[in-house]
RNA sequence: GGGAGCAUAGCUCAGCUGGGAGAGCACCUGCCUUACAAGCAGGGGGUCACAGGUUCGAGCCCUGUUGUUCCCACCA
C-alpha cells in the first residue's frame, strides 16, 4: 500500500489531474435537495475582460477556505461562480478591437455592435474562469451565470419596473458626473478624486450702473460662460450693499444677479463665488434655490458648446486658456494664484469628469437605505471586521441618489419606451412596440443601467430569483459574502437594500472584507507602476498551494499585506515539508489504516502528540468560525514543522529503526504517525487544497476525494496533560544538550556518554532512546559522572557528559554562575509576584498555581546548580 | 472638515477575551544525522512610537501627543 512519492514535490504534475478529478466525483457541485445545513458563497463576479490579478487571488482563496472548510463540516456547501459583464470596461476593450479595423461602434450600428460583444464575450469570457481553477476554487460550475444571461436580465428588469413603479427609480435632468471620454454619465462612486496643482484666477466683474466692480476666484474660468449669478455670504459686510444688484458677466455680456448663500465662504478667496449651475453641484443647488439660468456651455465631448461664440467647439481646457487670456487682455484678471486641489476623474479612464445636468434615472436611495442600515445596525448583518460597519453607516446615512442610466450600449437596456407623438412614456417588463395610448410607434430608451445594479442583485439573481427556485429556497440568504474593503460602497451597500427590498430578506449574514495586495515595496499593484506580478506565473512556477499559503498566512482580516517572491518561496518550502513528511510516514507504513491503536499502547511521545494536535484541532475550528485565517494557518504551520517533523518524527525514528523486534510498538508509532498525518492534511485541505488531496490518495484512504472526508473533532481522551509534560521535561534536556554541545562547537558525530542525576528515574529511563538519538549520547548511565564533565542543569535533572579535554573548569564555573544569576533573577520576579498581595488576593487561581509551579521549578534548578558549583569549585581548588 | 487603520527584531508581519515578547525572511556558527540542504541543530538581535491613566499585573483597556496610510466630504 506504500505508495513511493518523489523526493520533492512537484505540484505541476498534479493540481491539473486533481482538479479534474475533483470534477469527475462532483465534489464542487451543491444540492438543494439536501438535508444537511446549506453554507452558501456567490463569488463577486470578475468581469468577462477580466485577467486574474493577486487581488482576485487573495479573495477566491479565502472563498475556498471557507467553502471546504465547511464542506469538511458536513454543510451543504455552494459556491456559485460567474462573471460580470462589467458596462464600460467590456465596451471599451471591444471598441479598442475595433479601432484597429478602423472602425467604431457608430460605424457598425447598436446591434452590430452587439453582436461583436457578445461574440467577444464568447470567446475570451472564460479565461478568467479557467484561471479560476488553477487556484483550486471549488465552485459549482453547473451553477455558472454571466449578468447578462437571461436569469439575471430578468431580474434586472424586474427590479428595475417594480422600482419605477413603487416611485423608488425616477428620471431627472440634475447634476451628474459625465466623463467626456466614455461618453456615459457615472455614479457618485465611479469618480475618483486626486489632487492636481491647479490655479485660482481672481476675475473682476462690473457692477451694472455703477463704476464698482466685483472679483471672484475661480478654479474653472472656462465655465463662467455658463454663470448665472454671484454668491457671496450674507454675513459679509463688504457684499452687503451689492446683494440684489446685477452684474455684467465678462466676455460674454450677461447680466446676471449677485445674490446672497450661506454656502459661501467669507474667508475663501474673495469672498465671492461666480455661480455655474449646469457645472457644479454645489451651483446647481443655489441655482435652484435662487432661480437662476441653468446654462450649458460644456457638451457631452468636454467641448464647448455652440452657444459659446467664440470659443464655440474647443475643448474646455484649450477654452480655459483663451478665456484666461481674453480676460488678461481686458484687465479683467486682477490675481492668479497657485491653488492644489482635488479634481474628480473617472474610476475607468482616469478623465477629468465634467459636472453637467443632464437627464438621466435614478434610483431614490432614503427609503432603501434605512432597511439596509437597521439590517446592520442590529446585528442582522455582521462585518468582519466590525470596523467596516463605521465606513458603510457613514456612506449609507449619507448616501445620495444613485444615477442608474449609462450612455453606453453594452449592458440591459433601460425598460422605458416614448411615444413622440403623444409624449407619454411607459415603463414596461414587457417590450412594447405600439403607443397604448395613441398607438403610435414607440421609442425605447438608448440608455442601459449601470453595471453595478445588476451586480446589486448577484446573491439572488443567480440563484434564480424572482422565480421561486428550489436554490433559492435552500441556498438564500447566502452565508458570507468576500470582498475587498475599497468595494463595500460600489457593490455590499448595493447588494444590502436591494436583497432587503426585492427578496424580503438579506443577502447574506456576513460580510468578510480583506484588504489589498500590494508589491514588495507596499505600492499597489497596478498595470501603469507595472509591478503586479501575475498569480498564474506564481502558480506555474510554485503551486497554486504555496500562492495561496502566501495570501492567507501572517494576514489578519482588513489588513492590507506585501506580495513578495521571498515569501512563496517560504510557501513552496511548507508545502515541500509536508510531502517530504508524508513520504517519511509512507516509507514506514505497514498498518492499511489511518485508526489509532489502542490507548494502552502508545508510549508518552505519541500521548504528546496526540495531545497537542488535539488542541490544535479546537484551536484551528474556532479560529475558522472567526475568520481568523491567518492565525489558523500559523497554529497549523508550528504543528506541522515543528512539533510534528521536527520533535515527533525524530523521536519515532528511535522506535521505527529500532534493531529489537518489538513489532507491536513499531506498528503503534506508525500508526499514530499515519493518523496525526490524516488529521493534519483534514486541517490543512482548506488552505492547500492539492497538496492535501494528492497525499490523502496516498495514504490509506477510504474516499474518492478528501473532499469527502469529515474534519477532525477534538477528543477529550487525548488529552494527556502529564504525559506532555513527561515529554516536555526529556525535551527541554534534550534542547540543553545539543545547546551545551554546540556552544561547545563539539560535532554531532562525537557522540559522548551521558549521566543523569535525577529524583524522577523512571521519566528520564524512558528518554534513553532520544538522547541517544537526539542528543548525541553514546550510552545513558544513572551513576555518578567520572571526573572531566560538563554540567547541565535541566529541569528535574542534573545531566553530565564527559568530554575530557574539552571541559575548561574556568569556563564550565563562569558559566553556571551566569546560569544562577538568570535563576535568581526569575525567581525574585516570581516571588515578587507571589510576594504582593494584590495578586495573590485578585489573579484567578490558575495564574497563582502557575507561577507558584514556576518558583518551585526555578527553586530546584537553582539548588541544582547550586551543587555543580560548589563541586566544581571543590575541583578547581585541588 | 469628518471617519478609520497602522506604529512590535535589520525587513515583512502575527500576537484571540490583559497573566513571563513570537513567526517567516535576512544574519552568525556547526552539520550531507538512512523524509526533506526547499533541510537539521544552535545563536545574536526588541524601552512593543511617546506621555499620562486604569489595574495586583498593560504590546493588549482609557486619555492625550507625534508620525504615517487610507476612505469620505468638496473652499469656488
Amino acid at each position: 500500500m506504500a505508495k513511493e512519492l518523489k523526493k520533492v514535490y512537484e505540484p505541476q504534475e498534479v493540481e491539473d489531474r486533481l482538479y479534474a478529478h475533483w470534477e469527475k466525483h462532483g465534489c464542487f457541485k451543491a444540492d438543494n435537495q439536501s438535508k444537511k445545513e446549506p453554507f452558501t458563497v456567490v463569488i463577486p463576479p470578475p468581469n468577462v475582460t477580466g485577467q486574474l490579478h493577486m487581488g482576485h487571488a487573495m479573495d477566491e482563496t479565502i472563498q475556498d477556505i471557507l467553502i471546504r472548510y465547511k464542506k469538511l463540516r458536513g454543510y451543504e456547501t455552494l459556491w456559485l461562480p460567474g462573471t460580470d459583464h462589467a458596462g464600460i470596461a467590456t465596451q471599451i476593450k471591444v471598441e479598442e478591437m475595433l479601432r484597429k479595423e478602423g472602425l467604431t461602434r457608430y460605424d457598425l450600428g447598436r446591434d452590430a455592435f452587439l453582436e461583436r460583444v457578445w461574440a467577444w464575450k464568447e470567446k475570451y469570457g472564460s479565461t478568467i474562469i479557467n484561471q479560476l481553477k488553477k487556484l483550486g476554487s471549488a465552485c459549482d460550475w453547473s451553477r455558472e451565470r454571466f449578468t447578462m444571461d437571461e436569469g439575471c436580465s430578468d431580474a434586472v428588469r424586474k427590479v428595475f419596473v417594480d422600482l419605477y413603479e413603487k416611485g423608488l427609480i425616477y428620471q431627472g435632468n440634475r447634476i451628474i458626473n459625465w466623463c467626456p471620454n466614455c461618453k456615459t454619465a457615472l455614479s457618485d462612486v465611479e469618480v475618483e478624486y486626486t489632487e492636481k496643482a491647479g490655479k485660482l484666477w481672481h476675475i473682476k466683474y462690473a457692477i451694472k450702473d455703477s463704476d464698482e466692480t466685483i472679483v471672484c476666484a475661480t478654479t474653472r474660468p472656462e465655465t463662467m460662460l455658463g454663470d448665472s449669478g454671484i454668491a457671496v455670504n450674507p454675513k459679509d459686510a463688504r457684499y452687503t450693499h451689492l446683494i440684489g444688484r446685477t452684474a455684467i458677466l465678462p466676455l460674454v455680456g450677461r447680466e446676471i444677479p449677485i445674490f446672497a448663500d450661506e454656502y459661501v465662504e467669507m474667508e475663501f478667496g474673495t469672498g465671492c463665488v461666480k455661480v455655474t449651475p449646469s457645472h457644479d453641484p454645489n451651483d446647481f443647488e443655489m441655482g435652484k434655490n435662487h432661480g437662476l439660468e441653468f446654462i450649458l456651455v460644456i457638451d457631452e465631448e468636454g467641448k464647448m458648446t455652440a452657444g459659446c461664440g467664440k470659443y464655440a467647439g474647443l475643448d474646455r481646457y484649450e477654452a480655459r486658456r483663451r478665456v484666461v487670456e481674453d480676460l488678461e487682455v481686458q484687465g479683467l484678471l486682477v490675481k492668479v494664484e497657485d491653488l492644489p486641489h482635488n479634481v474628480g476623474v473617472c474610476y475607468r479612464c482616469g478623465t477629468d469628469v465634467e459636472p453637467m445636468t443632464s437627464t438621466q434615472w435614478f434610483v431614490k436611495m432614503k427609503p432603501l437605505a434605512e432597511p439596509a442600515i437597521e439590517a446592520v445596525r442590529k446585528g442582522d448583518i455582521r462585518f468582519v471586521p466590525a470596523r467596516f460597519e463605521n465606513t458603510y453607516f457613514n456612506w449609507m446615512e449619507n448616501v445620495r441618489d444613485w444615477c442608474i442610466s449609462r450612455q453606453l450600449w453594452w449592458g440591459h437596456r433601460i425598460p422605458a419606451f416614448y411615444c413622440d407623438a403623444c409624449g407619454k412614456m411607459f415603463v414596461s417588463r414587457e417590450d412594447l412596440e405600439i403607443c397604448p395610448d395613441c398607438g403610435a410607434p414607440l421609442r425605447r430608451d438608448e440608455d442601459v443601467l449601470d453595471t453595478w445594479f445588476s451586480s446589486a442583485l448577484w446573491p439572488f439573481s443567480t440563484l434564480g430569483w424572482p422565480e421561486k427556485t428550489d436554490d433559492l429556497a435552500y441556498f438564500y440568504p447566502t452565508s458570507v459574502l468576500v470582498t475587498g474593503y475599497d468595494i463595500i460602497f460600489f457593490w455590499v451597500a448595493r447588494m444590502i437594500f436591494s436583497g432587503l427590498e426585492h427578496v424580503g430578506e438579506k443577502p447574506f449574514s456576513d460580510v468578510l472584507i480583506h484588504g489589498l495586495v500590494r508589491d514588495a515595496q507596499g505600492r499597489k499593484m497596478s498595470k501603469s507602476l507595472g509591478n503586479g506580478i501575475d498569480p498564474l506565473e506564481v502558480i506555474q512556477l510554485y503551486g497554486a498551494d504555496a500562492l495561496r499559503f502566501t495570501l492567507v498566512t501572517g494576514n489578519s482580516p482588513g489588513n492590507d499585506t506585501r506580495f513578495s517572491m521571498d515569501k512563496v518561496e517560504a510557501s513552496r518550502n511548507f508545502a515541500n515539508k509536508i510531502w517530504n513528511a508524508s513520504r517519511f510516514v509512507l516509507m514506514n507504513l505497514e498498518v492499511g489504516s489511518t485508526e489509532l491503536p489502542p490507548l494502552d499502547q502508545l508510549e508518552p511521545e505519541d500521548k504528546w502528540i496526540l495531545s497537542k494536535m488535539n488542541r490544535l484541532v479546537e484551536e484551528v475550528t474556532e479560529n475558522l468560525e472567526s475568520y481568523d485565517l491567518g492565525v489558523a494557518l500559523a497554529k497549523l504551520y508550528d504543528f506541522f514543522w515543528d512539533s510534528f517533523c521536527d520533535w515527533y518524527i525524530e523521536l519515532c525514528k528511535a522506535r521505527l529503526f529500532a534493531e529489537d523486534d518489538n513489532i507491536e510498538t513499531k506498528l503503534a508509532a506508525q500508526s499514530v504517525l499515519v493518523h496525526v498525518l490524516f488529521v493534519a492534511l483534514r486541517l490543512l485541505h482548506p488552505f492547500m487544497p492539492f497538496i492535501t488531496e494528492e497525499l490523502y490518495l496516498s495514504i490509506p484512504h477510504e474516499k474518492e476525494s478528501i473532499m469527502f472526508e469529515s474534519w477532525p473533532e477534538p477528543d477529550p481522551a487525548l488529552n494527556f496533560a502529564a504525559d506532555e509534560a513527561h515529554m516536555e521535561k526529556i525535551m527541554a534536556a534534550i534542547v540543553a544538550i545539543r545547546a551545551r554541545r554546540s556552544e561547545m562547537n563539539v560535532a554531532p558525530s562525537r557522540k559522548a556518554a551521558l549521566y543523569i542525576e535525577t529524583e524522577e528515574k523512571d521519566l528520564f529511563a524512558a528518554g534513553v532512546p532520544f538522547f541517544l538519538r537526539l542528543a548525541s549520547a553514546s550510552e545513558v548511565f544513572f551513576t555518578a559522572p567520572p571526573e572531566d564533565v560538563v554540567t547541565i542543569v535541566t529541569d528535574g535533572a542534573r545531566l553530565f557528559i564527559p568530554l575530557g579535554d574539552l571541559v575548561d573548569f574556568k569556563a564550565e564555573l563562569a558559566r553556571l554562575g551566569n546560569e544562577k544569576k538568570k535563576l535568581l533573577k526569575e525567581l525574585e520576579r516570581v516571588a515578587s509576584k507571589l510576594g504582593n498581595p494584590g495578586f495573590v488576593a485578585k489573579a484567578p487561581a490558575a495564574v497563582i498555581e502557575e507561577e507558584r509551579r514556576k518558583e518551585e521549578k526555578f527553586k530546584e534548578m537553582l539548588a541544582r546548580v547550586e551543587q555543580s558549583i560548589s563541586a566544581m569549585e571543590g575541583k578547581a581548588a585541588q
